[in-house]
DNA sequence: AAGCATTTTTGGTACGACCAAATAATGATC
DNA sequence: GATCATTATTTGGTCGTACCAAAAATGCTT
């Protein structure tokens, strides 16, 4: 019992929930039950429960009981999150978020050359149509244009990388969220896309990952020039 | 005044630390003073702290007062580390984890090869000279043996990736730290990244790539051989 | 059976109290 | 006067009780 308290708490909820005894979805039981069932205070209970939550083995919203989430690659970059929010309001944090970004879909695109399935080349086909049908519709355009982003992160099957993917766009949403939108620039993101494509079809790593480090380099044009240099 | 009174407090000292006014190394006021501050009770106060603990912007030892922390990449990885260790538990986690690592370091020896600078040769130079004279001694060739690693992570000077390569090492100690440690394997590991050393020197990606998959797919067989199919 | 009003549950907050460890302040000793 | 041991204060950790408001469960009426 070295330490808090709420910690011995964390561990057996945490063993609980590793052994199955407490499932994705079911509910935590109210802070009223666990002290009685540990023998602690409240504030003890309630500490418990928040650093679960913090650490995402539960979500808690308020006034109600918390539930069970099963830990995730999704749920670490969670847990990640607000400090990652804090971090990108340093100077070169979103470059050097972003620049991790530009490293990683890069190497993906050249996995994806190498070693796209037909599968994956179908649904790579289905997102660049749907991005190209969306060139006048801004809102859409953006959707779609993840969309196809998403697609490369799923290629390797590793479910880490749609987590990372999920983990880029809600961190850069607040930059990406803010630039104007213009089927101009729609129309240059879609060719880069179908140039990034391209490559992929013709099994080309060096060319997709020249044509994904472009448009990429691209993107982080558009967004000094509507927030200067951050 | 939606939701929690607590995330009200945190924001005011988040904004604190990123104006400035609280420092790096400073300690936070004592919770009685952040009642009295902030016109809550201790519940509240204690709550807040609690909180601005887990984002990792202070960091609270039991009985001392909390000292603040300015956010790093390395911050954000630690937030993420209890589910990381739970999502290891899980069956493929290691390996998913680990083919990320693969995917990024594949990446970095490429970067490395196509725009290495004179000081990270040397730096690299150094790394292996260190490397292979510890072939002999298990310890300290674990040791030099990250130390190489971490070089390349070190080279395209954005501070995430140094952060990444601490939170994998950490991640997969558990693995790592039980494998039988040999000089033969010493000498193979030593080996490989000899011909990774030499493909950069060449200014080689495809080489370099190569050579480093190579060095990680032979790593992973060893983890499998010594835990099985995990 | 459906809709509505009431009771119970549950998390959020507050106040007051005590403990033990850590730190600061004090005084004794050399 | 400097050093060390002792005391006083600070500070986080825990406990208990109490009240509120929102949500969920319950019961009642139609």
């Amino acid at each position: 019992m070295t330490g808090r308290a709420a910690d011995s708490i964390v561990h057996t909820i945490t063993a609980r929930i590793h052994s199955g005894a407490l499932a994705h979805g079911d509910l935590l039981p109210a802070e009223r039950d666990l002290m009685a069932e540990f023998e602690v205070s409240r504030t003890v209970a309630r500490e418990a429960v928040r650093i679960l939550s913090s650490q995402g083995l539960i979500k808690a919203k308020p006034r109600h009981r918390p539930v069970i989430r099963k830990a995730g690659f999704g749920a670490a970059f969670d847990a990640a999150g607000s400090i990652v929010d804090n971090l990108l309001q340093q100077p070169g944090g979103v470059h050097n978020l972003f620049d991790t970004r530009i490293m990683l879909e890069a190497a993906l695109v050249r996995e994806a050359a190498l070693s796209a399935g037909k599968k994956d080349i179908v649904n790579l086909k289905t997102a660049l149509a749907a991005n190209g049908a969306a060139i006048d519709d801004n809102d859409q355009f953006y959707q779609t244009d993840q969309q196809f982003h998403a697609v490369l992160y799923d290629i390797p099957g590793n479910p880490a990388y749609p987590a990372i993917h999920r983990a880029y766009t809600t961190w850069l949403a607040p930059q990406w969220g803010q630039m104007p939108r213009l089927a101009d620039r729609n129309r240059i993101n879609f060719a880069s896309h179908t140039a990034i494509m391209d490559a992929i079809l013709l099994r080309d790593p060096d060319a997709a990952e020249a044509a994904l480090r472009s448009h990429l380099a691209d993107a982080w044009d558009q967004v000094r020039l509507t927030f200067g240099d951050i």
